[in-house]
DNA sequence: TAAAGTCCCTGTTTGC
DNA sequence: TGCAAACAGGGACTTT
């Protein structure tokens, strides 16, 4: 499930196949994942032959490759997105949903959705971040990131820690695996009242979030049952550094004590029993 | 199956 | 007190 480190590499991937290349025809295999494209597949197709590509940029998952018109085609991965690059004439690999072709006559680039929760979309972002996404915070990496208004809005909330993380209007690029394992790295328990902790407690938190994703991005990404590769198709292997998402019942590697699965907002949320307690509550 | 991320809808709280 | 805006939470969407 592609979060922001699985996003980077892809981006970077990218980098070397699509910058400089003309697009010389579009084809839409599947509606749904240009579905947030509202003028519709045709539209969408027909905006693009003809521009030229330039490097691809990233906001938290977002990834958008701009056009030499200052318009960019912004694409989500969802939680199965793939790109793939590859010849003309090689055989489509499963769920492929959106094809671009280069004048140039080299590879072609596919987008493959396998659930679809992804998508594509042609937007007006005049050279900078696409307007569909400015609603979303600096990611941790960017420049635009400022970690004291982080903590302070996240202090503001009147929520769980965990919920907040995931809230891409407060810090982009945390998704589930991410906010579990930096979750573990500081020792805080998911359910923790954003309003409780203090402001060190917070900063802290957001620098093992740090640290996670950019250990996260040196390995490759985390890949899990091929949802997400690199653009040639290989996966990443952080999942083999995972330390709490995914290991229920293993031993924490900090005390040994049993994982422990359980269900938070409609999705799992792994955590250490005894490395990650509860405060007793202030109230 | 259950799992994912985002959007949309609803209900609540806050601020002027 | 009244209203609008912001916030919080839950479900839909989709596939295998």
């Amino acid at each position: 499930m592609p979060e922001l480190p699985e996003v980077e590499v892809v981006r970077r991937g990218l980098v070397p196949h699509v910058v400089g290349r003309e697009i010389s025809s579009v084809e839409v295999l599947h509606p749904r994942p240009v579905r947030r494209h509202l003028p519709g597949p045709i539209d969408f197709a027909d905006r693009l032959v003809g521009r030229t590509l330039l490097e691809p940029a990233r906001r938290g998952k977002y990834l958008w490759l701009p056009l030499d018109d200052g318009e960019a085609i912004l694409t989500h991965l969802g939680m199965s997105g793939q790109f793939r690059v590859d010849p003309p004439g090689t055989p489509d690999q499963a769920h492929v949903r959106v094809r671009l072709r280069f004048a140039d006559g080299g590879p072609e680039l596919r987008f493959c959705d396998q659930r679809m929760f992804g998508g594509m979309q042609v937007s007006d972002a005049d050279g900078g971040i696409p307007p569909e996404i400015a609603h979303i915070a600096p990611d941790p990496f960017e420049d635009a990131y400022d970690p004291d208004r982080v903590v302070a809005a996240i202090r503001r909330r009147r929520t769980g820690i965990k919920r907040a993380l995931l809230d891409q209007t407060l810090v982009s690029g945390i998704g589930n695996i991410y906010a579990d394992e930096s979750l573990w790295l500081a020792r805080v328990h998911y359910a923790q009242a954003t309003d409780a902790m203090s402001a060190p407690r917070v900063r802290e938190l957001l620098a093992a979030v740090r640290t996670v994703m950019g250990e996260a991005l040196e390995q490759g990404g985390t890949s899990f049952d091929s949802l997400y590769v690199h653009v040639n198709g290989e996966s990443g292997y952080f999942d083999r550094s995972l330390n709490a998402y995914g290991q229920e019942d293993l031993p924490c590697p900090r005390c040994g004590t049993p994982i422990r699965r359980e269900a938070f907002m409609n999705r799992s949320s792994y955590r250490c029993p005894r490395c990650q307690r509860l405060p007793r509550s202030r109230r």
